[in-house]
RNA sequence: GGGUGAUUAGCUCAGUUGGUCUAGAGCGUCUGGUUUACACCCAGAAGGUCACAGGUUCGACUCCUGUAUCACCCACCA
């Protein structure tokens, strides 16, 4: 068959995923003898599209897998998405509101219905997904994908919740949380961004004290003040002193606290407080045993506390309140410039409100958890797991952060006041006095308990993420198993647990990676991976974070994919990047990988096409010989690229194996390899050397690979997806001097070619070229020929010794000088001019050589082979140069 | 306020135990070219005091200290 003159990945991408998919080539067999390699893939939001970071995970991890796979592993890469409650809840919420004009979707269809119209809409939209993942060429295991709502994935999440529960470690209390008025849920600390703004800060006199605040609106029921004991301003007053303020609705009684907290050099150093609205407040209240009182209503609204101002929102009640207080003349003074950090959700909702609420929290300071014959807390469990190195962290320098995060972690506010979720396996009921609670993985018995009506943290059935995925579906009816039963008796937990590598980005290192390893090390007694690999953003050119906002900075993978090919864009995610780092991606990048794709496809071609002239089915092709130096030379640089690629790729250093891969394609097999074997081509090295390259790229560029390997595969193999990886044979002495001499060659012709070029000489012009050597005289008679034809030459002298030679242009290499001579055409001027820069480069490099071995500390001090480098290279310096010098007496 | 990273050719970046680094690649620029695959190509060229200042060393892009600029993370100020 023959092939078209550029790789057009359109015609094969969706055929080869789809011959690659109903091969179960990428299902993972449980009864498999062989050593697993597994990832679970961060599942997407079920509502997403697909994006960059999507891109460059799917890359990055489907290389782990397909190396791994064709290394002989029993790979599983397990897909799924996640049903992100929030987020996914509040685009449903928003859609319904556009489309139907339904202005609270909640009020309107209540609680079963909403989830009933969510579920309909991600069932929906998670094929897009999945679509989208298949076109990057991912190979998971798509017989294994997983849904975090699955009724399986939803007993472990309460499981080990009840688990939980149990050992103390979920406790439920009135606790200051980060309330979202807009989405009327809390959102954790991690979820909270802190955005700079400009607020007056206004100073009022408040007794006998002055105080500041940006937030006045929150002051009626203020009634400590607090300032820090070693204060000398205020070393009058002493903790539980009295006295009456005049303030926003008439007098109250104000009692003085004396605390560490307090900065004495910020503002007045003294401030009032507001337990229920500040979380700092809060803390000193409970260490002070002091009163809270809500003031800003759920929906944002003042309560009746605030008097007049009751039912109005903050922003318009803040200057109606300081304007009476201005007219109380109790304002001192507005600082317009203050600049202070709001909070804020991540997802731009808007402005957080901290909230006194009844919460459900995970403790992360009990010591409950056996680990190594000791009981450590959930925030021990974090620190031992990765100090100890059970788990790796790539780069290493993302632990400093995780055991900082640690450090200053506080207890994990786990419920939601939102619908689409895991909902709270608890139920109550109004006994006579106390509430009766149940927490358990089914309702209780009797009647007249209602459940918990808050959701869990969308992390927290994250968090169990890499072993709830392999729990056996069919046991979820099973109630008499208890958690370790499940564990047990599932075989793709035995089998695929703990899995070997996290791949994921850093931003989500805290949410999610910390996460896991708490949860699931509690839950299962084992880590849940090995390595965490962090990949970095993908940026703009300019550097800029991606932005729907800003479509012109955008790349969209599904406009690059029919555009480049799915390889070109894998190619330019990993080449060139390193892991934790952030990289800029723009359209050149991706084209340049095109073209290299293009290149393996048109050396393919090129290869198949010799076959064909010749004759042979590449199929019925097995064993080669080396006949020639650059036969032997190919193989052994062979050698070298298989050793250094699996090593590289063992490692972890994607990038450094892709670049390497991309030389030695390009560079040697291309430019040098295959154009000295026009004319007299080995086909059998040829077609062998074909399909190791195809071997070692196919976890980069999987298509054009699976697509070429079609042509070059023998008889009795497979899918390339399947095939072994080839296996480095350290190369001899005989292949290292081989790889030498080919460079000489080399050298020689691209002498030839400077010459030429120096000289202005004809493109299809041949020239006499005459070599002098001392100890090349064999090899450069082997390979004459190849000289002469490549560089265009007629005739070719090789000489032993040097004389005076008129009419010629000269280059001297090492050990060699390479003459060209061109009747009536030599540049005199040219070629002095050409030597001249060559000398004086040379001579720099004398000195410094000379200098260096001069030295008497050099001498003594480096190692001997250094030093033995340094006096050869010095000798070749003065080679050349002498040779040189020659040549200019010859030219005068 | 605490921490981390970056600073190498016009642009985007490699450079893993300090010595073949006399610092590389891709893109871009310039010159020349249809030679048995590939113009998504080939052959060349120009372009860098490796941010700056000290130090350690026989030797520093590489290690240490400091400075500057940028980016990010954590904490959060009433």
């Amino acid at each position: 068959m023959s092939l078209s003159k550029a790789y057009d990945p359109k015609t094969c991408e969706d055929r080869i995923y789809k011959m690659w998919e109903e091969s179960g080539a990428f299902e993972a067999d449980v009864k498999s003898v062989r050593e697993p390699f597994v990832i679970s893939m961060p599942p997407p939001n079920a509502t997403g599209e697909l994006h960059l970071g999507h891109a460059c995970f799917l890359t990055i991890e489907d290389v782990f897998i397909r190396f791994n796979r064709m290394c002989g592993k029993e790979a599983l890469w397990l897909p799924g998405t996640d049903h992100a409650s929030i987020a996914t809840e509040s685009v449903v919420i928003r859609k319904i509101q556009q489309e139907e004009g339904i202005a609270d979707p909640r009020a309107t269809f209540g609680r079963t219905e909403l989830v009933r119209r969510i579920a309909e809409y991600v069932e929906k939209s998670r094929g897009t997904i999945r679509g989208q993942i298949r076109k990057m060429g991912s190979s998971c295991d798509w017989s294994r994908e997983r849904f975090t709502l699955d009724p399986i994935l939803s007993r472990c999440v309460n499981e080990v919740f009840v688990k939980m529960y149990r050992d103390g470690l979920i406790y439920r209390g009135h606790r200051i949380v980060n309330w979202d008025p807009k989405l009327q849920t809390t959102v954790s600390d991690d979820e909270i961004v802190y955005v700079e703004e400009k607020a007056p800060f206004y100073t009022f006199q408040y007794g006998p004290f002055q105080i500041s605040t940006s937030r006045p609106e929150t002051k009626f029921g203020d009634k400590y003040v607090v300032m820090h004991p070693d204060d000398p301003r205020y070393a009058q007053y002493k903790t539980g002193d009295t006295f009456t303020a005049e303030w926003i609705n008439g007098p109250v009684v104000a009692t003085v606290i004396k605390d560490k907290v307090i900065d004495p050099n910020f503002g007045t150093g003294v401030m009032t407080i507001t337990p229920w609205h500040d979380h700092i407040d809060f803390d000193l209240a409970e260490r002070h045993d002091l009163t809270k009182e809500q003031i800003i209503g759920f929906d944002g609204k003042l309560l009746p506390i605030a008097g007049e101002f009751a039912e109005l929102p903050i922003e318009k009640a803040r200057p109606e309140v300081v304007e009476k207080l201005k007219q109380k003349g109790l304002l001192i003074k507005v600082d317009e410039q203050y600049v202070h950090r709001v909070a804020k959700n991540h997802r731009g909702t808007g402005v957080i409100e901290p909230q006194i609420k009844e919460q459900w929290f995970i403790d992360v300071n009990k010591a409950v958890v056996p680990w190594e014959r000791r009981m450590l807390s959930l925030k021990e469990i974090m620190q031992e797991t990765v100090r100890t190195k059970s788990i790796v962290i790539i780069p290493e320098r993302f632990e400093k952060t995780y055991f900082h995060w640690i450090d200053n972690l506080r207890d994990w506010c786990i419920s939601r006041q939102i619908w689409w979720g895991h909902r709270v396996p608890v139920w109550y009921k109004q006994g006579a006095g106390a509430m009766d609670m149940h927490v358990g993985l089914q309702p209780p018995e009797g009647e007249g308990f209602e459940q918990d009506p808050d959701t869990l943290d969308t992390w927290f059935s994250s968090a169990l993420w890499t072993w709830s995925t392999l729990i056996d579906p069919s046991l979820v009816d099973d109630f008499s198993l208890s958690l370790e039963d499940l564990l047990k008796k599932s075989g793709d937990f035995q089998k695929f647990h703990p899995t070997q590598v996290m791949e994921t980005g850093y931003d989500i290192l805290f949410f999610w990676v910390a996460r896991m390893i708490l949860m699931t090390t509690y839950a299962t007694g084992d880590i849940p991976f090995e390595t965490v690999y962090l990949h970095g953003l993908i940026r703009t050119r300019d550097g800029k974070k991606m932005s729907k906002s800003d479509p012109s900075t955008m790349i969209d993978p599904l406009d690059i994919i029919p555009k480049y090919g799915a390889d070109a864009l894998r190619l330019s995610m990993i080449v060139g990047q390193s892991p934790g780092a952030d990289s800029r991606l723009y359209e050149e990048k991706i084209a340049g990988y095109r073209n290299f794709i293009n290149k393996l496809w048109n050396a393919s071609r090129f290869v198949l096409m010799q076959c064909e002239q010749a004759k042979v089915e590449p199929s019925g092709i097995d064993g080669f010989e080396a006949k020639t130096l650059a036969d032997r030379a190919l193989l052994h640089e062979l050698h070298c690229v298989v050793a250094d690629v699996t090593q590289s790729l063992q490692n972890y250093r994607l990038s450094e194996a892709g670049d390497r891969l991309y030389s030695f394609v390009w560079d040697f097999f291309c430019d040098w390899y295959l154009e000295l074997s026009k004319g007299e081509a080995n086909i059998p090295l040829l077609v062998s050397a074909v399909r190791t390259i195809l071997q070692l790229a196919h976890p980069y560029c999987p298509f054009v690979t699976e697509e070429l390997w079609s042509s070059f595969r023998k008889e009795g193999d497979g899918m390339l997806i399947r095939h072994p990886w080839p296996t480095a044979v350290a190369s001899d002495a005989q292949g290292q001097a081989a790889a030498g001499n080919f460079q000489i060659i080399v050298d020689v012709i691209t002498a030839i070619r400077k010459l030429r070029s120096d000289q202005s000489v004809e493109p299809g012009k041949q020239v006499d070229v005459t070599i002098v050597t001392s100890k090349h005289k064999d090899l450069l008679a082997s390979e004459q020929e190849h000289i002469k034809r490549i560089s265009r030459v007629g005739t070719l002298h090789i000489a032993i010794k040097s004389g005076n030679i008129q009419n010629v242009a000269s280059a001297f290499l090492t050990d060699l000088e390479v003459h060209l001579s061109l009747e009536g055409l030599i540049d005199i001027e040219k070629e002095r001019a050409g030597l001249e820069k060559e000398r004086s480069q040379l001579q720099g490099y004398l000195a410094a050589s000379q200098a260096k071995l001069q030295d008497d500390t050099f001498i003594s001090r480096a190692p001997e082979r250094v030093v033995q480098a340094e006096r050869e290279k010095m000798k070749e310096i003065e080679q050349k140069l002498s040779k040189i010098e020659e040549r200019f007496k010859s030219l005068s």
